[in-house]
DNA sequence: TGTCCACTGGAAGGGAGGGCTT
DNA sequence: AAGCCCTCCCTTCCAGTGGACA
């Protein structure tokens, strides 16, 4: 028998094959459901900072706290959609035009300015003009007609410690130089502290109003989840005990309830796979390992050259049995291998610098020590399993002569 | 008590690469 | 083509530091 024909009708049973998601996009974080259960307060105290708009004021500035997945981008889209469908029904309204911006994307004054600009459909090409021109273009856009603009700023404190409080400070202070126009801005943060980097003018007028989003329990995130569920998934597919055990993993982690849906989609995914025709407590255990694991891959994979040299030295330092490995170590074994590599050697400033962004990515964990008359350093240690990394890392061809990296005779400790 | 280590981390600035304007 | 601008990645310089040791 040939192969083909081995696999004839390999996707016609793919497909004929019952699945357990009636639709699967519902649970991703990118579907804005009908009802957002849990948060009816703080849509009301948000609804009603932004109403002044519809009656030609300016509402004021707000600042949004909370954690990861505690809905503070959801409620703000759905406020604004809610602001927009009311302004399609009542034609008395003032317009009002609200413009979302991630902050982790868009994360410099001249893009901020750039995007805003052309939402008003100004050309500005993605580089090459003077900030200050783009300004101006954005300014005189936006004032060419009655509105309000809203202008949200999603991870704002991404915005902050990357290039500072100058365009925040622009914007607050815009409405001053308009004439027809008003602007306010909504900041979304999951810092609390973040304001403290801001000049005290930005600070002042930024919080006009605030609002702080707690985590949501394990029970509410049931609540969120049986409501996504039914809608997402075939009746009597899910085990009882699946849905509390994704909120309770959720839960643990701040009550986030994207882990919450993340964990189910994932659970379903996987049981599918399975030809399971049930979701049961061990598919959510699986998704939890997977959603994990494949999150640090995705990262590791995507590094820069330079840091997955980093990243190799500090895993070998490991594996030949150093509890805690120090800067001044892991830039000895790094310098090594980029000779071996022929790769260009950084300077032990900068490795310092790469070596905290991969504590921020979670891989590994460094805090700064003091070792007395052996001075001060950072000790470093990894948090993921090194087996699965290097595989990783050693996937990348520039990398790939690292596998028979000799360590130097000499001790180094 | 002072010294001194092995760094840390802030500040400033260079330069390459993207682009625009004149 | 020359002169600018913005961003990213990096280097250089250097003051600062916690605590072991003499």
């Amino acid at each position: 028998m040939d192969l083909k024909s081995s696999f004839s009708g390999i996707f016609e049973s793919i497909l004929s094959k019952e699945p357990l998601f009636k639709d699967k996009d519902i649970l991703r974080h990118s579907y804005t459901p009908s009802e957002l259960p849990h948060r009816e307060s703080e849509i009301k105290q948000l609804a009603t900072i932004l109403a002044p708009a519809l009656k030609g004021e300016t509402p004021s500035n707000i600042l949004i706290y909370g954690k990861n997945g505690t809905g503070k981008t959801i409620v703000t889209k759905f406020v604004c959609d809610l602001l927009v469908e009311t302004l399609k029904k009542n034609t008395n309204f003032y317009p009002v035009t609200p413009i979302y911006l991630n902050c982790e994307v868009t994360d410099t004054q001249y893009r901020i300015l750039a995007n805003l600009a052309k939402h008003f459909g100004e050309k500005i090409p993605f580089t090459g003009w003077p900030t200050d021109k783009v300004y101006n273009a954005f300014k005189k856009s936006i004032d060419e007609e009655n509105r309000c603009v809203i202008i949200i700023l999603d991870e704002i404190d991404k915005l902050v410690s990357k290039s500072g409080d100058t365009v925040v400070y622009n914007l607050t202070r815009i409405n001053s130089e308009l004439k027809n126009a008003k602007v306010s801005i909504v900041g979304i943060s999951n810092d609390l502290r973040f304001t403290n980097y801001l000049d005290p003018r930005v600070q002042s007028s930024l919080s006009e109003e605030e609002l702080v989003f707690s985590p949501y329990n394990a029970r509410q995130l049931e609540d969120i989840l049986r409501q996504r569920a039914e809608m997402a998934f075939k009746p009597g597919v899910l085990d009882e005990f699946v849905i509390p055990l994704c909120a309770a993993l959720a839960a643990r982690e701040h009550g986030d309830a994207r882990k919450a849906l993340d964990l189910l989609r994932v659970a379903g995914e996987v049981a599918e796979r399975e030809n399971a025709e049930i979701i049961t407590e061990k598919h959510v255990r699986r998704a939890n390992e997977k959603i994990e694991s494949d999150n640090i891959v995705e990262v590791v994979r995507t590094l820069p050259t330079q840091s997955k040299v980093l990243l190799y030295a500090i895993i070998l330092l490991e594996e030949r049995g150093s509890e805690m490995v120090t800067t001044g170590e892991v830039y000895d074994i790094y310098k090594r291998m980029c000779k071996s590599l022929s790769l260009d050697i950084l300077t032990q400033r900068r490795v310092s610098d790469l070596i905290s962004e991969l504590d921020l990515l979670g891989i590994i964990n460094s805090h700064v020590v003091s070792k007395g008359r052996y001075g001060r350093t950072k000790e470093i240690k990894l948090e993921v399993s090194p087996v699965g990394i290097k595989l990783v890392l050693e996937d990348d061809t520039r990398l790939r002569n690292l596998s028979n990296f000799k360590f130097p005779q000499r001790r180094l400790f």
